[in-house]
RNA sequence: GGGCUUGUAGCUCAGUUGGUUAGAGCACUGUGCUGAUAACGCAGGGGUCACAGGUUCGAAUCCUGUCAAGCCCA
């Protein structure tokens, strides 16, 4: 016996005793320990931060983490999946920050760096249960009690390791980084804070003459909008592949050269008569001298050349761009990699040095006007107007913003551009798209990672360095102890956060000085980047569980982590181990409200996943997910979406589960395993049960979520309008002969392989359903549905041509039912005959096999085909595009013509009969082959016919008197049946009925009776006064009347 | 400014190497069926395949450009 089923179902009921069944039996900590020895399949968790409660996008990405891991488990693998906690960072300090009403890092340190990271670090889990509860709640099963955190020493320790080796490697060095400056503020702004403070300004626009060293009265014509930057001039950049040319003009009766791009020669001389001396690409300008504007600053590298970029256009200024490395971002890049020196002229209040003597202590900006002047003095300014265009200002003090360089610690990942690039390809990317686009291109155009950060709460960059200024010898500490030898004392219990690691400090083995700390920070995401060795303490200890979990098979996280997480762990591989860090990876869209918006706060558009959990439960959560939209696009969602699920697909199955147990347990079946069944609906369900199984485990193995959900909706549905509609009385007959047994194999099977399939994907039902299938006749069976193996293919069940066969026969009953609709005729009046044409011979054997399901569904006496002849259709001929296209090219539409100018009949018999059609197309005469057009059946006028291609279904509508005495006998049980139903009766309770009826029913039910008891369950039927306990209901229908009691009894 | 992605019915999505009249589900309307069903069947309305060029006998599909949205970078 079955646990009995209500076809009415509590979602969130049934998941909240699923899931408290999970945990009593420890069914997530057993899917580790009964698969201990067992092949590893490693997934990695990017660790999210659990200072925000967590939303919708972390139920995405979780739900998307999960399924692969429980697939896994099920095909045999061990999972260990050890959660883990992002702790660092800015967003954490910012929150501290609100708290104390601070916003300058002054106030930090007059507040105390150690009591406010001790605050950083208290409210680093201030939702960790929310977290832990939604975690818990949406089945996502990850060990959080191991789980790794960022902040520990042990952490950090790894971190130092990896820090240890680059610097061995000569990967980790000092440079400089152009960041948004505002000098009032003597503060570098965030990109978020820098797109808050655009807007239109006007800047001088100036052209200048920069004199080549070796050619007299000639110069390279540049433009910039930023004077103040020409004293840090060290270069101009021309693009290699654009054309230049050298001009030729009248300057106050001196004739001068001018060198800039072609295509900007109009646009600079506005009409003016020039003469074009010479053209030649950018690239024979490479290394060409010129004489510095300016000369305050000594030069520690050559400089004044030409250099080349990709990064120069022609769509303003003379395709010659001015190279400031100290403020600009793009120079400092060029500087790099053509080991330009650096001059920096300005001071962090935005003054020039001293050294700029003509306006030392001048604001940059206020400087503009005044190197104009000088620079017309010397006739170097070719021209100098004021051009408005979109610049940042400091979104607190408005001040227009500076690009500045500040000193900055980099790892050297573009020395490795290659092996990034190369290792990449390895990678299954999903969307495929991402691995040669985004990320790709991103690694491609890789520049070294800025590495440091000047905050308080993080992991400390582990570097010292001699406090004499003409020293500065520099160590990287890779180690605690090794941090201990240095200082001369046991480190092992020192907090390795600031301020603590600051203090520690050792003599200068080089000169004596006191060696000190760097005062900076690493990246956030160098932390999270390293998690395959810190998770584990590595190398310090776990080795052989390093060595086991690394590289991940897996990981998914959402496509804004292409530069986070995604990347960090790349590099880090690559540079240190010179290997991946993950094989797969679902790279997952964002999500957007029901309106196709971004979710904010500010927008007040935030889903709460609560909200969809109370309400829908966790299930239909996963799986609109899963089956909305492909993993990499981004997606609209609503509460309402999610509801949809239920309706179209969980109750579907569950009522099909349900429909299954309620007879199981009248009938008690014996055996419920398959063999061969003779039953053609049977074969056919197992045919297409295993196809699902197929695919479904094919595209699970391809990481492929939407193929492997999809189908299983596509399945149930089929499963429950046509093999159940179809088999249910083969469920209700009395004996219990082996087709009864087969029917009932046949649905316990599909049943039981579909929670398997869906058990990744939705664990709550999938569970459930196990729990009473499986597990309650078999207490040998595993204990959970997530401990089972996952279904095998059984090929030799599978027949394509029987489910082609039966997807054509469902075609003739849907073409059936519309002829029916047609020619006005219920489907409770029987018709005597139904008449098919369908396109081949395979598919008219297909329907004389299956004319009994044929005749029922469509309540006809007779099924049969029609002749070729056409009694009730007539043919066209239709050429076919796609094979005539193709073989005949621009001769088709002509073809075409010819074969539509055809005696349709004739060239339909034709082809019919196999043989080719000759159509003659100017002089010349084509064989039109049989596959090469298709014979299309119409339906005549008059007829009640519905045709579909070369499917049509014809209905004899006539009715005679016995037909219509049927109709209404069936018409007299619809109103029995509704009558037991509203009496509250059980499907399986007999009955007696007494029945006043006019003249013409009580004839048809009385030539019908066996029919109408059968149907009813009646025992027995009386032409009586009902009785006064019966349950009476009065009708009148096709002109006759009715009067109907039933009552129940124990017969 | 650059890179990547997306744009098909009111909504959510399919649409294969270019090829028949661009499909499905939801929603809406009509109708039928029903002792598993919260369903289901049949039919109907609903489309400038974002827009404009181009290639081709033929373009939702390929190419170029434009527009809109999103993400990342500058």
């Amino acid at each position: 016996m079955f646990k009995p089923v209500n076809s009415k179902l509590n979602v969130t009921e049934m998941e909240d005793a699923v899931l408290k069944m999970w945990k009593k039996r420890e069914i997530f900590k057993k899917t580790l320990d009964q698969r201990e020895g067992a092949p590893e399949y490693v997934f990695y968790e990017g660790p999210p931060t659990a200072n925000g409660r967590p939303g919708v996008h972390h139920v995405l990405a979780r739900a998307f983490k999960d399924m692969f891991p429980r697939y896994k488990i099920m095909r045999g693998y061990r999972v260990s999946r050890r959660g883990g906690w992002d702790t660092h960072g800015l967003p954490v300090e910012i929150e501290v920050e609100k708290k104390l009403g601070f916003n300058n890092k002054q106030q930090i340190e007059e507040y105390g760096v150690a009591k406010f990271n001790e605050m950083c670090k208290d409210s680093v889990f201030t939702y960790i249960k929310d977290w832990e509860k939604l975690t818990d709640r949406i089945a996502f099963w990850v060990d959080l009690e191991t789980a790794y955190v960022t902040y520990t020493n042990d952490y950090i320790e790894s971190v130092w390791w990896i820090l240890k080796n680059f610097w061995e490697k000569d990967l980790l060095f000092k440079g400089y980084k152009i960041v948004p400056y505002c000098p009032r503020c003597g503060t570098p702004l965030s990109s978020h804070e820098v797109s808050l403070g655009y807007e239109d300004t006007s800047d001088p626009s100036v052209f200048v003459r920069f004199p080549l060293a070796d050619s007299p009265d000639t110069y390279f014509l540049v433009w910039t909008t930023t004077p103040w930057t020409l004293p840090s001039n060290v270069a101009i950049a021309a693009h290699p592949d654009v054309d230049y040319v050298t001009v030729e003009r009248k300057n106050e009766g001196v004739t001068e050269k001018l060198i800039l791009a072609k295509s900007l020669v109009e646009k600079v001389f506005r009409g003016e008569e020039v003469k074009i001396m010479d053209s030649f690409k950018g690239k024979k300008l490479k290394g060409a001298k010129y004489s510095p504007l300016y000369t305050f600053l000594p030069l520690e590298k050559s400089a004044h050349y030409v250099v080349l970029g990709d990064f120069v256009t022609v769509e303003d200024g003379t395709g010659l761009v001015h190279q400031s490395p100290a403020y600009g971002a793009d120079d400092m890049e060029m500087a790099k990699q053509n080991d330009l020196p650096v001059l920096l002229t300005v001071q962090p209040d935005g003054t020039f040095i001293p050294e700029i003597t003509p306006w030392r202590g001048v604001f940059v900006k206020d400087a503009d006007p005044l190197i104009i002047q000088e620079l017309q003095a010397r006739g170097l300014m070719f021209r100098a107007e004021q051009y408005t265009h979109s610049y940042p200002f400091c979104w607190r003090c408005h001040t227009p913003l500076l690009y500045y360089a500040r000193e900055s610690w980099f790892v050297r990942t573009s020395e490795k551009r290659e092996e990034l690039t190369r290792l990449n390809k390895t990678i299954n990317w999903v969307p495929e798209h991402i691995k040669d686009g985004r990320f790709g291109r991103w690694l491609e155009n890789n520049v070294d990672w800025a590495l440091s950060r000047e905050r308080y709460w993080g992991t400390p960059l582990p570097v010292w360095e001699c406090a004499n200024d003409s020293c500065k010898h520099r160590e990287c500490v890779g180690s605690v102890a090794e941090l201990s030898e240095k200082a001369g004392r046991d480190l092992s219990e020192l907090d390795l956060h600031r301020p603590y690691v600051d203090e520690i400090s050792w003599k200068c083995e080089k000169c004596g000085d006191e060696m000190n700390r760097v005062k900076d920070l690493i990246d956030v995401w160098f932390d999270s980047g390293s998690m395959p060795y810190a998770q584990w303490h590595y190398p310090f200890e776990n080795q052989e569980q390093f060595k086991a979990q690394y590289p991940a098979d897996y990981i998914c996280e959402a496509v804004d982590q292409t530069r986070g997480w995604f990347y960090s762990l790349h590099a880090i591989s690559t540079l240190l181990n010179d290997q991946v860090s993950f094989k797969n990876v679902i790279c997952l869209g964002l999500i957007l409200d029901g309106e196709g918006r971004k979710m904010s706060k500010s927008a007040g558009n935030i889903v709460n996943p609560w909200d969809v959990l109370d309400a829908h439960g966790a299930d239909a959560f996963r799986w609109y997910l899963y089956t909305a939209t492909p993993p990499g696009q981004e997606r609209r969602f609503s509460s309402d979406l999610v509801g949809e699920v239920i309706r179209s697909f969980t109750l579907t199955l569950w009522n099909v589960y349900s429909f299954f147990v309620t007879y199981a347990n009248l009938d008690n079946p014996q055996a419920l395993t398959v063999t061969a069944p003779a039953n053609d609906l049977d074969r056919w369900l197992l045919s297409e049960l295993n196809v699902l199984v197929r695919d479904v485990t094919k595209a699970y193995d391809e990481y492929d979520v939407t193929n492997a959900t999809r189908p299983i909706e596509k399945f149930v549905e089929t499963l429950s309008t046509w093999y159940v509609r179809r088999s249910r009385r083969r469920f209700w007959k009395n004996d219990s002969g082996s087709d009864k047994q087969s029917a009932y194999s046949t649905l316990y099977t599909a049943l039981v392989t579909v929670a398997k399939l869906l058990a990744p994907a939705m664990p709550f039902l999938a569970e459930e359903l196990y729990q009473n299938l499986v597990r309650s006749a078999d207490e040998t069976a595993p204990e959970s549905i997530h401990l089972a193996a996952w279904p095998q293919v059984m090929d030799e069940f599978i027949d394509e041509s029987l489910n082609r066969e039966m997807a054509a026969v469902m075609k003739l009953v849907s073409l059936g039912h519309a002829a029916r609709q047609k020619a006005n005729r219920k489907v409770r009046q029987p018709l005597a005959e139904a008449a098919f044409s369908v396109g081949n011979p395979a598919e008219r054997a297909a329907l004389l096999k299956n004319a009994d399901i044929v005749q029922d569904e469509l309540n006809v006496k007779r099924v049969r085909l029609l002749d070729a002849a056409g009694e009730a259709v007539s043919h066209t001929v239709k050429p076919l595009p796609k094979q005539l296209g193709q073989k005949y090219g621009n001769q088709f539409p002509a073809i075409q013509k010819a074969i539509f100018a055809l005696d349709a009949e004739a060239a339909a018999a034709t082809l019919l009969s196999g043989k080719p059609l000759e159509v003659q197309v100017g002089g010349e005469t084509f064989q039109i082959l049989s596959d090469e057009a298709e014979v299309k059946t119409h339906a005549k006028e008059g007829f009640a016919v519905a045709e579909d291609g070369a499917y049509v279904a014809a209905l004899v509508t006539a009715l005679t008197p016995e037909l219509i005495a049927e109709g209404l006998a069936r018409e007299f049980v619809r109103r029995v049946q509704d009558l037991r139903k509203s009496a509250d009766l059980d499907v399986a309770d007999r009955i007696e009925l007494f029945v006043e009826a006019s003249a013409n029913l009580k004839a048809a039910l009385e030539a019908h009776a066996d029919y109408v008891q059968a149907e009813t369950l009646t025992t027995r039927l009386s032409f009586e006064a009902p009785p006064a306990d019966a349950s009476v209901v009065e009708d009148a229908f096709e002109g006759e009347k009715v009067k109907v009691g039933l009552r129940k009894t124990n017969k």
